[in-house]
DNA sequence: TAAAATTTGTTATAATATAACATTATGTAA
DNA sequence: TTACATAATGTTATATTATAACAAATTTTA
């Protein structure tokens, strides 16, 4: 099975939970909402989210401890993330901008430092809420 | 004495504790390190951090639920914030760099839409640790 | 098929953050 | 200066987010 998808059971029940989804989900949310499928305590959450997220399948979206499915297909393994986030409504899309990922990817510090990933979150209104 | 500074009693305390550390510190060791000074519980400590954090005085590194002092003399009304954290040290880095601040307050997506505010967060090995 | 690596299940608990309410202090404007 | 509004404080309780630790099962690799 793992072969297949490379997603384990409740990696992959978590996943579809989370890519079906219009807004970000936390993680208290997921275990609610897959606990008629045989997931039933937090770590088991936990360890699905880590792995899909080291995975790049999803992304964390730390200002609001959230979780969404990756819809750019050039992050498979996610270092460099960016995102609205709509003050009003907060919903978030993901940016997939390829002059913004070059600028960024290749900024490097007033010391000439390097970084190997970003993460990106801008916060306004969205086009609904303006 | 609010007038002096635009800070009240909890606020200074917290912000004098913050911005002498040189690691960002989270809400429950700072609420540790000024229980002496007289404050007790969590939601003073968060009172005076939301307060800090919306007068730019001080800045939440999302990824770490953890809290630094604004080291850049632009963003008294804090809109525009940028960090390098080292993967392995953990040390935190505010960045100034008006290219940068001005690349992307300036950055509009693909639907046109332009922002107010952002948060950027670069992650890699600082100078020490490589 | 045996060993290694990954995933799962489970209980308990740690760490982070806010609700709600009473009180006091400060700022503002008649 | 009084009264009104706003901001800050103190306090108890609780909500939310996340991990430790350990046993067992599954899958991958060699």
């Amino acid at each position: 099975m793992y072969k297949e998808n490379n997603l384990s059971k409740n990696q992959q029940i978590i996943f579809d939970l989370i890519n079906k989804s219009s807004e970000p989900l936390k993680a208290y949310t997921i275990l609610f909402n897959v606990q008629k499928k045989g997931i039933k305590a937090p770590p088991q959450v936990y360890r699905a989210l880590d792995k899909l997220v080291k995975t790049g399948k999803i992304h964390k979206i730390e200002s609001k401890n959230a979780f969404v499915a990756c819809r750019s297909s050039s992050c498979e393994i996610s270092k460099a993330t960016a995102f609205s986030i709509c003050e009003s409504c907060e919903m978030v899309d993901e940016i997939s901008d390829a002059k913004l990922t070059k600028y960024l990817s290749s900024f490097s510090d007033k010391k000439g430092t390097k970084y190997k990933r970003f993460n990106l979150e801008f916060f306004g209104l969205c086009k609904k809420c303006k």
